[in-house]
DNA sequence: TCTGGGGTCCTAGGACCC
DNA sequence: TCTGGGGTCCTAGGACCC
């Protein structure tokens, strides 16, 4: 999807179209909105209903945020300004403090989610779910799914998209999952690109490596470190010295990268494996000081994992726990449990012993919580008795 | 006043078992 | 007298993705 966040708001709010807008931060409060329109602009009555009518120059700027956010979506005009995703927004704030600032509504955006995967199902039934903005899709067996080359089908699901939701969104078709991906950054917004498996060469070859969907900053570096920027550098190397560099199975995947070469199916159900809860501190907590904060935080996280589960019907045998530091160093403890739960009072139990394994000099800015090895209600095996006699 | 939240997968060592 | 060889599970950390 385009600029998904940003799309999504811009159904409500048109006025803020073409603005420097960052999408981030605390939680939303239209009401707060709507009550503040109705005390300082009284001339009329200000509901839900008139959002496209709220004057942009009563839009929260991101000079007045005061947080630890950071910014999920930066508009363009926002960007201009040297402004990125995943940036502090107190530091944005410096670099653009007229930006409007609108906080993340995730609600919003799954419900956008939900609907336009529906609408690509009805069409094409073999979709991979990659996260809220994202999907791959098997055109294989769609009826017209070859047709010149995919694009066909690509216009009729932008044009399906766009219908239902008035969402535009860019689609790469490709002979494989890796390539698909790339292609689909080619053409965007509202784009379609078909890569075929002989433009290889001309299309991906000189793109940067960290366009490859599994090159992250870190192995970027170290690839750099050894002369190697575009995909085409890295089709260069010998599969042996890629292997010898970064491992069996890395540099074996690499090589296949950078000669496009991915066989993945496109997975259409998948089984989660985890459920977590995570909160980052307006300030940084110490075990001691803050012990009854911490604690009643603690026990918040472990609430609300403890809901996940039961809502969705999972039970988890590995309870986990995930502290950063002020100093930014991640620590984790778990502990797996003979016997499957979903019960917050045992994760928070369970929880707890894992916490005592942690030194707690330092100040905590992060305190998340974990349950793993997870599997369908009714599905978990019972723990096995412990025989009294041999 | 830098630096969110929710995930997956991989690696590597040690325990433990056959 | 040199000390097998698989396999699985558990734990901790880390890279990466959306």
């Amino acid at each position: 999807m385009d600029a998904f966040y940003a799309s999504v708001e811009w159904l409500r709010y048109p006025q803020l179209k073409g603005l420097p807008m960052v999408i981030g931060g605390g939680r939303r409060r239209e009401d707060d909105l709507i009550a503040r329109l109705n005390a300082e602009r009284p001339e009329r009555a200000w509901t839900a209903e008139h959002l496209a009518d709220i004057p942009v120059d009563f839009f929260p700027l991101l000079k007045d945020y005061v947080g630890r956010g950071v910014i999920t979506t930066a508009t363009y005009p926002a960007r201009q300004f040297g402004i990125g995703s995943a940036m502090g927004l107190m530091k944005a704030a410096k670099l653009c403090p007229q930006a409007i600032l609108l906080p993340v509504d995730f609600d919003q955006y799954r419900r956008f989610s939900r609907e336009f995967k529906r609408v690509i199902r009805e069409i094409a039934p073999v979709m991979e779910d990659r996260g809220v903005d994202e999907v791959y899709i098997d055109f294989t067996d769609v009826p017209g799914g070859q047709r010149e080359g995919g694009r066909v089908l690509a216009r009729l699901l932008q044009k399906s998209i766009f219908e239902a939701t008035g969402l535009t969104c860019s689609i790469g078709v490709a002979p494989n999952k890796l390539i698909a991906k790339m292609a689909s950054e080619f053409n965007k917004p509202n784009g379609i690109s078909v890569v075929h498996e002989g433009d290889v060469q001309a299309q991906i070859w000189p793109l940067p490596c960290r366009k490859i969907n599994g090159i992250g900053p870190k192995a970027d570096a170290k690839l750099q470190a050894h002369g190697i920027h575009t995909v085409g550098d890295l089709a260069a190397r010998e599969r042996a010295w890629l292997v010898a560099t970064f491992g069996k199975a890395y540099g074996a995947w690499l090589h296949d990268a950078a000669w496009g070469r991915d066989n993945r199916p496109v997975v259409t159900e998948s089984e989660p494996v985890s459920m977590s809860r995570e909160t980052t501190f307006d300030r940084d907590l110490h075990a001691v000081q803050d012990r009854a904060e911490l604690g009643a935080v603690f026990t918040r996280l472990c609430e609300q994992v403890a809901g996940d589960l039961q809502r969705k019907g999972y039970v988890g045998k590995t309870i986990g726990i995930k502290l950063r530091f002020d100093d930014f160093k991640i620590v984790t403890r778990d502990q797996t449990l003979p016997e499957h739960t979903q019960d917050a009072r045992r994760i928070r139990q369970v929880a707890g012993q894992c916490l005592k394994r942690v030194d707690l000099g330092r100040r905590l800015r992060l305190l998340g919580v974990r349950v793993g090895s997870l599997v369908r209600v009714g599905e978990a095996p019972q723990p096995e008795a412990l025989p009294l006699f041999d």
